[in-house]
DNA sequence: GACCAATCGTTGTCGACGTCAATGGTTGTC
DNA sequence: GACAACCATTGACGTCGACAACGATTGGTC
């Protein structure tokens, strides 16, 4: 076993919140706190959902993100998902292993390793499109499409300015 | 060092995310994901706040729950907060220790230890009160009032229906 | 042309966290 | 009075994020 775990590691079991409760009032007044907790849950739910399949919701990330570039040196990776270098590492390791992605050396920077998308790794990003969507309907079931579009218009306002 | 950490550790960096980036299409398009980025970045904001005063966010949310029940035995605190019974006892010591709460034999039950609000433990909420509105404020920055008050709308009624 | 700071990928470490199994003490039940 | 169920607690294990340090490589500077 390697060092940064691997890609076939199960999901824990998430462990649901009673928000329907009077006492919430004082808990979950904060947008903040419930941020927290919705996120915690999203990242159970997507890791159970992505589980089957073998990768993890920082794998997922990655390789959507590949798929938008083209090819990008692993520091790129690193700024642009926000997580540490020697967390790509590890990730990179786990979706070569699966031949989802390769590694190939920059022409004109021996340093720098470029990361390109795989053919497989584009099959598996067609593949597992629905069970993300599904994810997504399972979080927002209780909203119409309407407000469903209002939330994420709302995040995206809130992440892009979510930085320094 | 027992074995649960204590109140003291650190706050890890935030990591800032580029999301204002057009590859952001094919990654921030899930709602989920954009719950979960911004999850993560609200509790290293909450846990930075949290910091000067020694506590992290497991510990505020236990307190802010019991603020509003006046005693509840641990079990209640697993159930109610969503943390396994093993890590309620971590975060009881710890409060225990500052003096911010008190386990009391439960009458009926010697099982049970109830855990109440001490005096210096409602002081302590009423003095970070503020500074938990600085972080919400920090995260909705970029939000109206009107907005603020949408999205915390909008995530109540996501997480009421968030269980099993 | 040789130092030298900066950069890149990598490894190892540490603390926080979630989960689970096992235990001692206690309760209620048959 | 035996026995299953419950409660708080402890311990173990694995994941995860942040960080320091290192070898290899680059680019700038004298």
């Amino acid at each position: 076993m390697t060092a940064h775990g691997t890609p076939t590691d199960q999901a824990p079991h998430p462990r649901p919140v009673d928000a329907d409760e009077p006492w919430m009032r004082g808990l979950h007044a904060d947008t903040g706190y419930l941020l927290y907790r919705l996120g915690l849950r999203s990242g159970q739910l997507f890791n159970a959902a992505l589980q089957e399949s073998g990768l993890r919701l920082r794998h997922y990330a990655l390789l959507r993100y590949l798929a938008t570039v083209e090819g990008a040196p692993q520091r790129d990776l690193s700024e642009r998902l926000g997580y540490d270098p020697s967390a790509i590492v590890g990730l990179v390791d786990d979706l070569e292993r699966l031949h989802l992605v390769e590694r190939r050396p920059a022409p004109a920077d021996r340093r720098r390793r470029i990361v390109v998308l795989a053919e497989a790794g584009r099959t598996y990003l067609r593949d597992t499109d629905e069970a993300s969507h599904r994810v997504t309907d399972e979080l927002t079931g209780p909203l119409s499409e309407e407000e469903r579009e209002t939330l994420h218009a709302l995040l995206l306002r809130v992440a892009q300015t979510d930085r320094g």
